[in-house]
DNA sequence: CGATTCTTTGAAAACAGTCAATCTGTGTGG
DNA sequence: CCACACAGATTGACTGTTTTCAAAGAATCG
């Protein structure tokens, strides 16, 4: 259960076997099969999450019933809702697990802990976050400036890894844009248009 | 020049005054006039820009000579372009004073050396990356979810101050709607509807 | 296999963008 | 003080894109 992660954070952060063990001593494993929420709106969220298989989505539940996908998260990569997590606010995302999955999980208090003592994780995470960031940024600009057809190859390109393994829908919810227009530009576009 | 950081570092962090000594040791200030760029396009983002009066805007130009404005900067706010400053890499931006403005400047080795030293200063600059994470999720989101007028009244609420500064078609362009289009949703609100 | 989920398609309606013209307010120089 | 230029905002007519609704077809799961 445990090997991914411990690829993972060799590979990413310059830590020590001994700081590998700590970081292991204070996780937990689970496995979530399909459909199953990680995270459900409402709720705090108390957990850094490490996904080590399958695939994860944060998606908001709007008034209407409709859904928006705010994040996709494969193995080897992290999922948090920051905002709840750190202001420990009532989240207003679900996390669900698109496919069966396994991660990895930390409390609040336990990462903390491990990030006062690891001086290297704590640079990881930083380096996460700036990632993160620029990210969003690239996304905010995508989103107010491409052309829907644009967005979607954007998307491909990008990400994919996750596009094939995701319903067209769940890109389209990630776009802003709805699954027929979505379906409709990826036809256009297989015509080399 | 220096005045109104000085409030600001002393309200936002826990610093002492050698260390603002330390840090004002380190800065230059400088004016612009509306219109004048701070960072052009192609240039690597050297410093980290503190605004201490006026009004900034982080803009991109596409291909077809059309803006897109990413970000506003009022006083007591910080702009940077964090991927040219991290990365050392070429920006696509451009940052342009909107109104007559005052800033205060450190090079990246400056800032880099003073937050090894005054630990309080990165718990600052960790926070306010938080922060600025945390809108842009809320940005993507309102991009992804919302219709023009939702985000027409959002960007209103959240942002009184800059709305009243700066002209409708520079709030359009943050938006990602034309200028006509926001003119109308405007109009609409007015008549209460 | 049957049920569910996902994708596609068509037609109509809502929405947003473009283009061109006009209107408004501000500031400058004569 | 006025005329003019300029930036910004608005409006109308038109076009193009996207959504919505409804239905049907394809794929997948248990």
């Amino acid at each position: 259960m445990f090997g991914n992660f411990e690829t993972y954070i060799r590979d990413k952060g310059l830590v020590t076997e001994e700081e590998v063990r700590l970081m292991l001593g204070k996780a937990t494993a689970r496995k979530f099969r399909r459909r199953q929420l990680l995270l459900r709106e409402g709720d705090v969220c108390q957990h850094k999450i490490f996904v080590s298989k399958g695939l994860l989505r944060t998606y908001r539940l709007k008034e209407d019933g409709t859904e928006t996908i705010m994040r996709f998260a494969a193995e080897n990569s992290w999922i948090v809702d920051h905002q709840s997590y750190h202001n420990q606010t009532p989240t207003k995302y679900n996390i669900e697990a698109i496919e069966d999955s396994e991660v990895i999980l930390w409390t609040r208090e336990n990462f903390e802990g491990l990030l006062l003592v690891i001086p290297t994780l704590r640079d990881l995470s930083e380096r996460l976050r700036i990632d993160n960031l620029h990210a969003s940024q690239d996304r905010i600009l995508m989103n107010i400036s491409a052309t829907s057809e644009e967005k979607y190859q954007e998307f491909v390109n990008a990400f994919p890894e996750v596009f094939r393994r995701v319903p067209l829908h769940m890109v389209a919810s990630y776009l802003g844009v709805s699954r027929e227009t979505l379906s409709r530009i990826r036809h256009a576009q297989q015509r080399g248009q």
